[in-house]
RNA sequence: CGGGGCAUAGCUCAGGGGCAAGAGCGCUGGCCUUGGGAGCCAGAGGUCGCCGGUUCAAAUCCGGCUGCCCCGACCA
């Protein structure tokens, strides 16, 4: 009645199994209590297989995830998980994809690959349908299993090479609308989230050389994640790191600079024999990271150079500086630097520099710096930036680190968390529809491009999330909407007559979410442990207290509430924690 | 793709040129037990990752390969 996913059953009949021991190798706790609670089985590095009870825990994900997109319109469908390169060719990302993108021949040597992502698929199956303004707008969705060949796959269901997915994708007739559509998902992530029982925080992600005009991560805070989250300590700023703002007075930095031009001796050449890396100059010359200039050269697509500089104690963000340049780039490699400064990576500098030159803030900060000498095994000293080396502006290319200002209020400090991103809402705009040619005719009978939107949620990864969020050491409460069986009854004797009896009565009047340990010979013990494993939010225990008092024990595993009932009085005592535990979710 | 580690029973691991391959947990049968993976008895279970080399003799030493784990690189 309340749940889709039935999930009657006894434990002697449940495909179900636990270990007494430690799994080994398993480095998350949401890894380790899934090992050891029997809720996936590793079949090789980044493949897993799921048990009924993973499996039922992630359909009652997807079924809240499913419910909501359908609350905002979005019909379900599903594509190919293989697919012909032809398509991928269309888009230019047969080619821009790298190893992670798994290819292989069919019979007849037509190639193919694993689909980690649809927006090809789907916009190729609009295409063949959509003619008129009126087919639009619509957003479609699927659920399904996504391969990604990543190079390291890590902390169990974490981060996978296979794992289940919900993409969707809209289509709309303008921008306006698109955007809206847009808000639309992001609300509904919002919504789908707090369902699911996570403090997931939607994030300002970076849409860097993919375009688009905005995206937003929806990141889970832990510990096992791969993101980098900077936060304020004082305001609701949040940004990922790799292209967090942080503020830097950059008046009063040149003013100060404009002091040191006359304070500060001419440059100077001296020898800095093997100090290839900025921590050894730093060493070498004894002095702090910050006051030396780091030099970076790199070459963008489009075959320019570039030589960048940033402060030696902050590191150049890929993302700020695809930005700025407006292009892909590479850093140029060792053999190249040599033949065009004549001096290895570590020693060359903007003095003698004619080509473009990107400053970084960090640079103004520096009054009397050190930078390379275009000469293996010198470097300049007392090098003042604007004095000693001329640049029209500065930009923002470093990532921004723990202790920094603030750039929103200004107060605060930054700090950095690490997160793990769950769900990500992209506006697309043309970027599919341009390159693959999904138009339609508006009411001036013009041919226009379809505006596209297109939102992902990792559906295996918040499952893992859940555990990582409601497990403790060999223990998982699960939130009562998603927990695979919502009551867990375990009659400590089943041979006994009375307690069997009380036992099987509950397990009926609630066997479309209860499960019970029919088992005998299993050790009360072992079956406990199966319970805390296995995370129904509601224990129901019958026993001893039966016997000796005619009472049943039920435990609200949530608050760690117990409540002592006679038999007449359980099921109300049930009914009671279901209405509490049940979400008060009312549609919106 | 670099650096490191590991590979022996279903799981966790011990053993370290030579007798029949070891433990705990798990599993099977029996007894006993029933409020936190209890106890006793009896069993089953092995290509010691793969290939090659050294040796009278290799799970053990050497070389190669593969797989897995960790660190890094990478991650629309």
């Amino acid at each position: 009645m309340w749940f889709n996913n039935l999930c009657f059953m006894k434990v002697s009949e449940l495909f179900a199994f636990s270990f007494k021991e430690e799994p080994k190798d398993a480095e998350s706790k949401s890894n380790r209590i899934m090992l050891k609670g029997g809720y996936i089985k590793k079949v090789a590095a980044g493949l897993y297989s799921l048990t009924p009870l993973a499996y039922k825990l992630l359909s009652n994900i997807s079924g809240i995830i499913r419910e909501e997109m359908q609350k905002i319109g979005c019909q379900e469908i599903l594509l190919p998980m293989m697919t012909p390169a032809e398509l991928w060719k269309e888009t230019g990302r047969w080619d821009i994809y790298g190893k992670e993108l798994i290819r292989f021949k069919d019979r007849n040597e037509r190639e193919f690959c694993l689909a980690p992502t649809h927006e090809e698929i789907v916009v190729d199956l609009v295409r063949y349908f959509i003619k008129s303004w009126r087919d639009l707008p619509f957003s479609l969705f699927q659920i399904g299993q996504k391969f990604r060949d990543e190079p390291r796959p890590r902390f169990g269901i974490i981060r996978c090479k296979e794992f289940v997915m919900k993409d969707a994708y809209s289509f709309d007739r303008s921008e306006e609308d698109a955007e809206k559509t847009y808000w639309k998902f992001y609300e509904a992530y919002r919504r789908i989230f707090e369902r699911l029982r996570l403090d997931v925080i939607p994030v300002q992600a970076s849409v860097g050389a993919i375009g688009g005009k905005f995206s937003h991560e929806f990141i889970f805070i832990t510990e096992y994640g791969e993101d980098k989250i900077m936060f304020c300590s004082k305001c609701s700023f949040v940004s990922k790191k790799e292209i967090s703002d942080f503020f830097i007075d950059v008046e009063n930095c040149k003013l100060s600079l404009e002091e040191a031009k006359t304070k500060v001796d001419l440059p100077r050449k001296i020898p800095t024999p093997e100090t290839t890396t900025v921590e050894k100059l730093a060493e070498y010359l004894k002095i702090p990271t910050s006051k030396i200039i780091k030099s970076l050269f790199v070459k963008t697509r489009s075959g320019k150079y570039i030589l960048c500089l940033v402060r030696g104690d902050r590191f150049i963000s890929e993302d700020k500086l695809s930005r700025v340049l407006e292009e892909d780039f590479e850093i140029v490699d060792e053999k190249e630097v040599r033949s065009i400064f004549g001096a290895g990576k570590g020693f060359i500098g903007p003095l003698k520099y004619k080509g473009r030159l990107i400053v970084d803030r960090t640079v103004l900060t520096v009054g009397d710096g050190v930078v390379g000498a275009d000469e293996d095994d010198f470097h300049f000293i007392n090098v003042v930036p604007m004095r000693d080396f001329h640049f029209e502006s500065v930009e923002d290319i470093s990532f921004a680190e723990q202790g920094d200002v603030c750039p929103s209020c200004r107060e605060g400090k930054l700090y950095e968390r690490t997160g793990l991103e769950l769900g990500h809402v992209f506006y697309l705009g043309y970027k599919y529809s341009k390159p693959m040619d999904l138009k339609f005719i508006d009411k001036d009978k013009n041919s226009r491009y379809v505006v596209m939107g297109c939102y992902g949620i990792g559906v295996s990864r918040t499952m893992a999330a859940i555990f990582e969020n409601y497990g403790d050491k060999s223990e998982i409460k699960f939130p009562f909407e998603i927990a695979p069986f919502k009551i867990h009854i375990i009659p400590v004797n089943i041979k006994d007559k009375d307690i069997s009896d009380v036992s099987f009565d509950i397990y009926h009047k609630f066997e479309n979410i209860a499960l019970i340990d029919d088992r005998d010979e299993v050790s009360p013990g072992e079956k406990f442990a199966d319970c805390d494993l296995w995370g129904a939010p509601i224990k129901v225990v019958v026993g001893k207290l039966l016997k000796e008092q005619g009472k049943v024990e039920i435990i609200n595993r949530f608050s760690g509430q117990r409540y002592y009932e006679s038999v007449q009085e359980v099921f109300d005592r049930i009914h009671f924690l279901v209405e509490q535990l049940l979400p008060a979710f009312k549609s919106s």
